[in-house]
DNA sequence: ACCTGAACACCGTTCAAGT
DNA sequence: ACCTGAACACCGTTCAAGT
């Protein structure tokens, strides 16, 4: 009952997910592997199987440890479009805190619990804002992943590793693109610094989402006089 | 020279990228592997890499692959909002022609030749109508990501097997769903047939790329007295 | 130019057995 | 309840060698 090993944690489904999740930020997800978690924890593979069903469990597990840190900064009673948005923002948070793992937000957004009560949240805000039910479900849905979308394709965010060496890939690209003949790719190549470049990703997540919360508002009013309220 | 068995086409490049899409899509991505796609051509594994440098390389070619056939149906005059539609279109129109390597479409989409030479297309239109340089930038990447997130969520098409095995997933999705506590999950339960079942997939494209336009062109208007066009 | 044989260092997973 | 040993069927990849 004491522990062996104070900078080794106990072995626990809960420490095999989290330890995973540390991997896959460090390295890639692909380091995350049985046998050398296993090896982490100072154990033999088959010890995890104990744990966790089998590595697509541990991956599901992984991609719902995401959700946990959510938190939407809105109460219930403020305005349709100003809750939209703190949801789509405490998402993008969320998902933010580990790069390495945000692929697998994907398949378990409607899946693991916090997931589904933010799909409730969501619709039910958007049937009071006065949306008809098609609607409602296709902008729940549109919102949610475009949390995902918006996290997973974040300029200079793409594996997770080193910060420095972000800064690599990104001249990288960059470089890439200057090479592009002149003629043919005019605009690129002017625009190049804002597309792989981030120096702002707030601002990027910011606009992004306003430009959807634009989207849901004229969607809004232009279906007011076809649909009424419940 | 001559083909030593019809039924068992030459090996080339473009004969691999091809049979590792059909796999992709009868199966599974991870039943795409090197060893399997040698057995189905009747060559041993090491043969491939003759062709292709690696397997990473093989799945980037796969995801230029999905891109080939890529077609805009819309000509530089007209109004910038049809022309953006008409890309966002073409562009789910080509990935849902391999349901099984949508994924891959992430990674490669400012990579390959005709993601380039869409996002320098999207780039000139929105810079002519009028955006400011990083708005450009930003809803170019919003508009070529948002094809891949549409497509790789839309309802009742997650893996890519067999039709009716597809049927069976979505009920399950659903009964799960049913199984929620109504008190909590009443809106959930309500909507759940138009989150999981996707009766009309052309009806749920249009609706949440027509969202897209409409925040696009919101912003414009909102922009408008701040920025001079070129 | 194109392919094979043999070998290496990895995977995930099962299952009977230990404590 | 929790972990190990041994084994199985898989991977991707290299490299010298064949034709």
């Amino acid at each position: 009952m004491m522990a062996k090993n104070s900078s080794r944690p106990e072995l626990s489904r809960d420490a095999i997910v989290e330890r995973a999740l540390e991997i896959g930020d460090a390295e890639t997800l692909d380091a995350v592997t049985i046998r050398r978690l296993g090896q982490e924890f100072g154990v033999t593979p088959m010890a995890l199987y104990w744990h966790v069903k089998n590595k697509d469990e541990l991956l599901d597990a992984m991609g719902d440890a995401l959700f946990a840190a959510l938190v939407v900064e809105a109460s219930d009673d403020e305005a349709w479009d100003v809750q939209l948005r703190a949801i789509v923002q405490g998402l993008v948070q969320a998902l933010r805190r580990h790069p390495g793992s945000r692929e697998l937000a994907y398949r378990r957004i409607m899946q693991c619990a916090v997931g589904l009560q933010l799909t409730e949240r969501t619709l039910r805000l958007l049937r009071r804002a006065g949306f008809a039910p098609r609607q409602a479900a296709d902008i729940a849905m549109h919102a949610l992943q475009l949390a995902v979308m918006l996290v997973q394709s974040e300029p200079g965010a793409e594996a997770g590793w080193t910060e420095d060496d972000a800064a690599t890939r990104i001249a990288e690209k960059r470089a890439a693109v200057e090479q592009l003949p002149a003629d043919d790719f005019p605009y690129l190549r002017e625009l190049a610094q804002y597309m792989f470049d981030c120096d702002d990703p707030d601002a990027f997540y910011d606009f992004n989402i306003d430009l959807f919360i634009a989207g849901a508002r004229s969607t809004l009013t232009a279906g007011e006089t076809a649909e009424s309220p419940a």
